[in-house]
DNA sequence: CGCCAGGTATGAT
DNA sequence: ATCATACATGGC
């Protein structure tokens, strides 16, 4: 029995045809959703426990909270942003167009700040399913209990109050004393997350590094994951190898208002596809 | 068992 | 400035 069991769905109609969950939620970007066997997704957004199965031409959104499910679910989804367009805009350059043709559906997730601060925090020199596994402890341990053994991302008052020993038990190595000093830096205001939205690029990039253990890679990931900044384009090792050998004088003009959603998929893309990025 | 992982801090050239 | 190395832990 779980939070979102025996409730009766909301059908959210898919107008833009590609959207795929499955692509989006697998791509790299959010560390909490789990696929069941039904091809469906758990997970929790904000306070909310949800499941969402995607079917020919609609979502289906189960939890507890209707307004939520269909007022802010979509917008998390970025289903209010219009793809195609920006999909038509990114596909003047040719690599782009097949890195995108390869996974259409793929949208960037509008996840909380501060989750996607402190998840990539805990990805740093570290692997998909291990981080996964960190961030859950994470959630399990210091996460309020929303019903149904689901817990809310913790907040960083909360963890604030934590030592490193408690956060032994997660298992996130040399990654500890960064979510306490980022967490202790956001819940005393010294590193403030407001208006992070609006400031320009560099200054919200240099205010997340007076975070220990948050370089430019981690800051980028931040800005483009949680709040919302698609100019921005985090570099990891994947990225920077295609950048190299497709892209020596950096991305195409058309891709730079969009350079955080080009780099979703050029990542998807060159991760799973990784041949199709080699120098010929 | 050894190599590697959506990097960064640190100390050495 | 640029470069090498350590860092915790476990996936494969």
């Amino acid at each position: 029995m779980t939070a979102t069991a025996n409730r009766t769905p909301y059908r959210y109609p898919i107008l833009q045809e590609d959207f795929d969950l499955a692509q989006t939620l697998d791509c790299g970007q959010c560390f909490r959703w789990n696929r069941q066997p039904d091809g469906s997704y758990q997970g929790v957004v904000g306070r909310h426990p949800v499941s969402i199965l995607q079917q020919a031409d609609c979502l289906l959104f189960t939890g507890e909270n209707p307004d939520f499910l269909s007022r802010q679910l979509p917008r998390y989804l970025a289903l209010d942003e219009d793809y195609p367009a920006i999909r038509r805009h990114l596909s003047a350059d040719p690599t782009l167009q097949k890195a995108i043709a390869y996974a259409p559906g793929i949208r960037v997730l509008r996840q909380d700040g501060w989750e996607a601060l402190c998840s990539f925090i805990i990805s740093q020199n570290n692997n998909i399913k291990r981080i996964k596994g960190i961030v859950e402890r994470l959630c399990q341990c210091f996460g309020e209990e929303l019903g149904g053994g689901a817990h809310a991302f913790p907040t960083p008052q909360r963890l604030a109050q934590a030592s490193l020993e408690e956060l032994a038990p997660l298992r996130s190595g040399f990654r500890a004393k960064y979510i306490l000093d980022a967490a202790q830096k956001v819940a005393s205001g010294e590193v403030s997350l407001e208006g992070l939205e609006q400031l320009p690029l560099e200054e919200a990039r240099a205010r997340l590094m007076e975070i220990k253990g948050v370089g430019v890679k981690l800051a980028d990931c931040a800005l483009l994951y949680g709040f919302g900044r698609v100019e921005c384009c985090p570099t990891d090792v994947w990225i920077r190898r295609v950048l190299e050998q497709l892209y020596p004088g950096g991305l195409p003009d058309c891709a730079l208002p969009y350079a955080g959603i080009a780099q979703q998929y050029l990542f998807h893309y060159s991760r799973t596809c990784p041949q199709a990025v080699e120098r010929t």
